[in-house]
DNA sequence: AGCACGCCGACT
DNA sequence: GTCGGCGTGCTC
């Protein structure tokens, strides 16, 4: 037996604050059942206001006079939350540079930010008696609402949760009746229901791996109840979701769970409906379409135990598991994963941490998996899987470059693609046009002066609309009418200046006026359902143009795609940002990875103005590895990561000089600081930001870079540090993102 | 981040 | 005369 616990005099509290500090109070006469513990939510008076706050430890002395400590104002939890979730936040605040307080509440669901008791909530449900079974409807006579409810519970042999046959119309009256008739029983249980006793983890039997399959689930099976960091490289159609269950399968028969982590617009219904068609045990998923009570009862089933499958995307990390199992990351590549404001941190990588806190496998799958995955595969740090073959009968697509240079474009397409999807069409196929830009046109140029339409807020053009006609931003919320004549010479000669999803749909519509048009944008898919419907239709195979953003080469496959137009490859071939050509090919093999299925071989063409590129003829000839492979080298020899780990330090401001002197005074005071101490990390800049004003305001970075994180992390704490105790840094604002992804 | 305190402009 | 603008200071 425990020794009853010392009551505590001091406890030291995480406030849900961006103070990179905590603060301490007085238990004052609250006394747990268990004594004080670490995780425990409590009410505090914060400054001038109440909030909630979560003991971090228990201590005997404060830094501060006894007289300045205020008391708690009750306590909420009588357990603690679980100390390995307490663990994965308090790292993930550390390696983020952000404060403690905002790290746990963000991780927390907001019915428990705001206090909420953590506990299941209970529902009722209703199944038939024995009595019912052998009762039938005409038996109750008149009362026709209690015969016709019991004939749809008679339908539902596991029983339904009242809340469902309310919906239906039925009354808790009526309930009452059939009750009180012994014709019908309630039983109260918690909101996301245990697995039943006995019963069977698998719902419908497992599907047949080919060689390559088997061989993956071989390997990854010796990793059960270790850390087995793996990266499933396995091209699209390769069968990776088959090795997830069949692996989740073996992490459910040893009674543990499964998180499995999915990129944002990932989780399409078709994989969801998959993994519960799959198992019978309770899944749970996280996503931004719930409510709050939603949230807490699928964090509360995983932290208890009874949900034995959590899917959800990059907040899901956070979820906490009574026996955690393996952690799943799917699409490991996208970027989605990645937070890109606030607390900074990557889910992937987050998923790395805990795997290896709990000793279990992690598996990042992907067909075109991220440089730093890569690398790490490459160095032995994570085991390799490679799923080289199709499962099924397809066969992949192939690449070809189409040179678009001074040829007519109708729609941003060139007379070869036109003709090419013409083929298609003739044979009732259905074709793929990839744009990834939106709107109508960049932006609209006068042919006169060449005046172009820019944002008056920001450094970009603006994007050309037709539906309504409209100027807009895609970078602020900026918006106008079009000009009838241009404001720098008064021609009325404006034109349109190349192409967006909406003119690509119009030329489209004109010149194949017999085939239906399908728009997929974040214009055309406002409505929540509206991209499920769309689909569907799509699915049914009949004949159609697609036309759309990287919405469609996310997560969902088009079967009866035979030809994949790519309008324009060019974009992430030139750009500033170390990144953009390793995610540009992501984007065009998962794009080309649409096309091709069952007996039609598929056609990618991809339009371009640079065909003696060596990077996209390599991604055409050899294909993304081989790509990947040269990527890295460059990297490499570039020393930028993964080769060296970097740090940002962003900076915006209505002021720019205001905020270029504190930079560079504060840089020069950091760059003295490394010399000092010796710390191998390169600081750069001050330097503008790729769109250096955004919204009316200016953006600046700070880039810290070094080959080894001890050092970086030092000095990024003390950049943090210094900039919190200066009183100018408070004049503007600024935010550290560790392993950026993008330089924005 | 909140929230309060504090000292200068246009409103009933 | 007051409502309210956001500069500045503090949170155990």
């Amino acid at each position: 037996m425990q020794q009853p616990a010392t009551a505590a005099r001091i406890l030291e509290i995480a406030v849900p604050t961006p103070l990179r500090r905590t603060f301490d109070y007085l238990p004052g006469p609250h006394v747990p059942a268990n004594g004080w513990h670490a995780g425990m939510r409590v009410k505090i008076s914060f400054g001038h206001r109440d909030a909630v706050g979560i003991v971090v430890a228990t201590k005997s002395e404060s830094a501060l006079p006894a007289g300045k400590l205020k008391a708690i104002k009750d306590v909420i939890d009588q357990a603690p939350l679980p100390a390995d979730w307490l663990a994965l936040c308090r790292f993930t605040a550390r390696y983020y540079q952000h404060s403690l307080g905002d790290t746990l509440f963000q991780a927390l669901p907001v019915l428990l930010r705001q206090g909420r008791a953590l506990e299941a909530r209970t529902r009722e449900r209703w199944s038939l008696t024995a009595k019912g079974h052998a009762t039938t409807a005409d038996a109750l006579g008149r009362a026709y609402k209690q015969a016709e409810l019991l004939e749809m519970l008679r339908l539902h042999r596991r029983g339904m949760v009242s809340s469902a046959i309310t919906a239906q119309g039925f009354t808790r009256a009526q309930l009452d009746a059939l009750g009180a008739k012994g014709l019908i029983e309630g039983t109260v249980e918690q909101a996301i229901a245990p697995a039943r006793e006995h019963s069977d983890i698998l719902a419908e039997p497992s599907l047949t791996l080919n060689r390559e399959q088997t061989d993956a689930l071989a390997t990854l099976h010796t990793g059960l109840g270790t850390f087995f960091p793996t990266l499933l490289h396995g091209v699209t159609g390769s069968g990776k979701t088959e090795v997830y269950l069949q692996l989740i399968d073996a992490v459910l028969r040893r009674q543990q769970q499964a998180l499995v982590l999915i990129p944002e617009i990932g989780l399409t219904p078709q994989t969801l409906a998959r993994f519960e068609r799959r198992f019978s045990v309770p899944i749970v998923t996280l996503h931004s379409g719930m409510n709050d009570a939603e949230r807490l009862d699928a964090w509360e089933a995983a932290r208890a135990g009874r949900a034995r499958i959590i899917i959800g995307t990059r907040s899901a990390i956070f979820t906490p598991m009574a026996a955690p199992g393996v952690i799943i990351v799917d699409e490991e590549h996208d970027d989605s994963f990645k937070q890109q404001d606030g607390l900074r941190y990557h889910a992937r990588d987050l998923a790395l941490f805990r795997a290896q806190t709990h000793d279990v496998p992690v598996v990042l799958g992907s067909a075109t998996p991220s440089l730093t995955t890569l690398n790490h595969a490459r160095q032995g740090r994570y085991h390799h899987i490679h799923l080289r073959q199709r499962a099924g009968e397809s066969a992949q697509a192939a690449l070809e470059l189409l040179d678009v240079r001074a040829r007519p474009l109708e729609g941003g397409l060139c007379p070869q693609a036109l003709e090419a999807i013409s083929a298609q069409l003739e044979q009732k196929r259905q074709v793929l046009i990839f744009i990834n830009r939106r709107g109508y046109a960049p932006t609209l140029s006068c042919h006169q002066c060449g005046w172009l339409a820019e944002c008056p807020r920001c450094d970009a053009r603006l994007t050309l609309h037709r539906h309504p006609p409209q100027l807009i931003c895609h970078h602020c919320d900026y918006h106008t009418r079009l000009p009838d004549a241009c404001p720098s010479c008064a021609s009325a000669d404006l034109r349109p200046l190349g192409s967006g999803t909406e003119r690509a749909e119009d030329a489209l519509v004109s010149a194949f006026p017999e085939t239906p048009v399908i728009r997929v944008d974040r214009d055309s898919t406002r409505r929540k359902d509206a991209l499920a419907q769309t689909f569907e239709k799509i699915h049914k195979g009949e004949p159609c143009l697609l036309v759309g953003t990287q919405m469609l080469a996310k997560g969902h496959h088009f079967p009866h795609i035979t030809l994949v137009v790519v309008v324009n490859a060019d974009g992430g071939l030139y750009s500033a940002d170390f990144r953009a050509l390793e995610t540009s090919a992501q984007l065009l093999t998962q794009v080309a990875g649409r096309a091709g299925r069952a007996e039609h071989p598929g056609r990618v063409l991809i339009q371009t103005h640079h065909p003696d590129d060596q990077n996209l003829l390599c991604l055409v000839q050899e294909g993304y590895d081989t790509l990947a492979d040269n990527l890295l080298e460059e990297r490499r020899q570039a020393q930028l990561p993964p080769f060296r780990h970097m740090v940002l330090l962003r900076g915006e401001s209505a002021h720019l000089d205001l905020l270029t002197t504190v930079l560079e005074t504060v840089s020069q005071e950091l760059r003295a600081w490394l010399g000092e101490h010796a710390r191998p990390v390169d600081c750069l800049g001050p330097v503008p930001a790729p769109m250096e004003r955004r919204q009316g305001r200016y953006h600046m970075h700070l880039m810290l870079m070094s080959a080894h994180r001890a050092p970086l992390h030092d000095a990024a704490a003390w950049l943090a540090n210094a900039l919190e105790h200066r009183p100018e840094a408070r004049r503007f604002k600024w935010s550290l993102d560790v392993d950026p992804v993008g330089l924005d």
